[in-house]
DNA sequence: GTCTATAACCGGATAGAC
DNA sequence: GTCTATCCGGTTATAGAC
């Protein structure tokens, strides 16, 4: 799960390992430009200034990073993680499936809320297509598979019991609930964005409600045709 | 509704009128830009280079467009105009409320396709939550409208009914909907976006059968809820 | 108000020496 | 792996012509 260089860097700090110059430079680079990032903001702090700020040449930082958007990549993978952790706690306590899923998405936005300004940055080039930080795309495959995870984490858990034909689509659609809150908080500027705790306090209540809708019998049908389009859709893509 | 630039050039082809000069350069700059956008692509067209094709100097390309992104608005415009137009058509013969929503979506995604591969830039900074292009930005909001509009008229003009609590948000829903096909083919690169096509016949299948399921008598008490969420939110936004 | 011409600035990205 | 020098293109500035 962790990348390779967060990984050796742990290993550094926590074992004291030597870790090899380029990995530290690395480390020295990510550092420094998240600290400029949060402070300046992202358009405003040019790679030259985050090189001299390192005290080393610019060409080193490309030499480390690809590009300006992979040092945001860098940041995406460290968010992740931080993700994972949070929501280990929540997930051992709460045994109800609006609970879990409650408190898994207010660990999520408590995680992401020092960086709102910051990830309006980050969606931005996230959304285009072409971009391998693009949620879609298939570079950040394993990120999204594993954010999955945490939804089929969130339901393996709770009591709540539904069809099998359900219950297999079901972590990929409260991972697609889940950026839809994401989308909402991006665009989100009241204070705090209280509108987005809000939004998900009450669809949170929506979701679960939805859920048992659909497991009854009498919507068999229009269940099995909105699974029945997952499954199609994921075929094709193969 | 149509903007000014675009109407006197109308203008100016249909009854030879002529339009000032101005508008003619501009004119002239936008179609040699979205052209040079076809060919090479968005990142790889310089403005220079817009500008020696043009036969005109750069810093008039810069007197008539604030910067290469506001290019991008002028065609977003272009394509408003032509939904409006081509859905005019197809609402004037369909009942049904399937085959006018069909209609429509159809003919949006006939009108985008040429543009596939720009639109992936185009959206990535309409994503841009700082971004006037974004959709979800205070400007523009007189185009979201127009936009809702569209879909006002595809249920006014349908046999279907439903009740008054639903009948007000309807349209933007199905706004909302859209814009969830209109993403998932901006990430679609299967040939002539033939997944998004398969998507839409599906998911307007569902959403019609969802409008009338969510009308019956049972489904009230959670039609109530998401509604009211609905209008929370907007009275909480001013 | 509409445009030309030209030069400069700025910052992301790259080449090639060491 | 790191440096210096350079490129490239979006953008801005200026001064002047019609």
């Amino acid at each position: 799960m962790r990348k390779k260089t967060l990984h050796r860097k742990a290993l550094t700090i926590e074992s004291g390992e030597a870790a090899s110059k380029g990995e530290q430079t690395r480390s020295l680079i990510l550092e420094t430009a998240l600290e400029m990032f949060g402070e300046r903001g992202y358009e405003e702090t040019t790679m030259r200034a985050i090189a001299e700020k390192a005290g080393i040449a610019q060409g080193a930082t490309y030499y480390h990073f690809r590009s300006k958007e992979h040092l945001i990549q860098a940041y995406y993978e460290r968010m992740h993680e931080l993700h994972q952790e949070s929501c280990a706690e929540v997930l051992k306590k709460e045994r109800t499936l609006k609970g879990r899923l409650f408190g898994v998405m207010s660990q999520i936005l408590d995680n992401m809320e020092p960086y709102h300004q910051f990830a309006g940055i980050l969606f931005k080039t996230a959304a285009d297509p072409q971009s391998p930080l693009n949620p879609f795309s298939p570079e950040s495959e394993p990120a999204r598979r594993a954010s999955v995870e945490l939804f089929a984490e969130v339901l393996k858990g709770a009591r709540t019991k539904m069809p099998p034909d359900l219950e297999a689509e079901a972590p990929m659609l409260l991972w697609l609930y889940h950026m839809g809150i994401v989308l909402f908080w991006i665009h989100d500027s009241s204070p705090k964005q209280r509108r987005t705790r809000r939004l998900m306090e009450r669809t949170v209540e929506i979701v679960v409600r939805l859920i048992q809708l659909v497991s009854l019998p009498p919507m068999s049908p229009l269940r099995k045709s909105v699974l029945r389009l997952l499954t199609d859709l994921r075929e094709e893509a193969s």
